[in-house]
DNA sequence: ACAGAGGTAGACCAATCTGTCTACCATTTA
DNA sequence: TAAATGGTAGACAGATTGGTCTACCTCTGT
């Protein structure tokens, strides 16, 4: 893993803990052990080093879900298989992410304003959108199927949010339950 | 107004839209146009003016959203008149809220650790789910009740997140209808 | 053999942060 | 009238921040 790599995913890590603005450059150099100066030779500034972690994240998180969304060939099963992952990752059982703590990209957006990143903490939730409601409109008209998507991914958000700040560690099985009766009885 | 109040207040509106660690003491300060020394006759430190300003910002929201809620006789009309409230408070047409910028609380939460604050913020939190639990199982039994709460709750954070981060102002709507159709037909 | 790329360690700079302090002012109360 | 209270303005201290820079080291490719 190269350097620059290396960078990314300690800063991630200190990010998603304890805050962007917490986290100063020394201290992600200092638990990396890497230099000051090769970090700046990576990335133009602290900015810069996060818009990548933010496009690491969001390319893994993508990669994790769209998975395991992929292999269904159903609403039914997609669904299932989309709050049972969740269920997974609140309950630590997913080793490709980081130990749950919440969603990444609502704590950093919450902590700019008209800023860059909120644009793409935007697009990291739109293109979950997007990709759950193309494949419900394999089944469904595109009006059904927009419908759809926007109510499964706001169970989606409401059982990230209750796992993490409302300790509940059942909140994806609750939300996949309300979910599957979305859909029209078979 | 005390001065005390006007810090307070202007402490939570900057922090609100910017967050709690991109906002300076000084800044705070020179928008309130309030002198340094009464800032700290009045709060020890600026972890004490947050604390208090969640502490605002969790009467201010209880006492609106309760209020909302407490004028309603069967769980129907609850739900109903909750998210419509929350609809009203996406579309910024609560004057005593300030203007929708997500949940305060999740976003303060997201920016500390192991800290006193993630505490409050979940407090917060825990009152509203107990709130609900408690007028539902005027009409439910205890365990039903319980498990409406939590649904209904879910539906919440999920509107508040997909309103504010997906910029979907209809989604208070598009969840209070979920949520009406989780209780049993009548 | 040697040039160049990529790394380390850390001194350093300017800005900014929280928090303390002095000096002064205005109002109220005994 | 005198003391106490609560305020303003802002200098100041000490720590910390993001970012630059020098000096040196260690590979690798030609």
């Amino acid at each position: 893993m190269t350097k620059r790599d290396e960078l990314i995913q300690t800063a991630f890590t200190l990010f998603y803990m304890n805050g962007v603005h917490s986290v100063g450059i020394n201290q992600i150099l200092a638990e990396a052990g890497i230099a000051k100066k090769t970090l700046y030779s990576h990335f133009a500034s602290k900015d810069a080093l996060l818009e990548a972690v933010i496009a690491y994240r969001d390319e893994r998180f993508q990669a994790w879900l769209f998975g395991l969304m992929n292999s269904t060939s159903s609403p039914p099963e997609m669904i299932a298989a989309m709050f049972q992952g969740l269920d997974d990752w609140f309950n630590d059982r997913v080793n490709t992410l980081m130990p749950f703590q919440g969603c990444f990209f609502v704590k950093v957006n919450g902590e700019f304003f008209q800023h860059r990143v909120n644009e793409l903490c935007h697009a990291h939730k739109q293109a979950i959108l997007d990709y759950t409601q193309m494949r419900l409109s394999e089944t469904y008209s595109d009006e059904r199927a927009a419908q759809l998507a926007n109510q499964i991914v706001l169970l989606k958000e409401g059982a990230i949010a209750q796992a993490y700040l409302g300790h509940d560690h059942n909140a994806a099985k609750l939300a996949g339950g309300m979910a599957l009766a979305l859909l029209p009885t078979p």
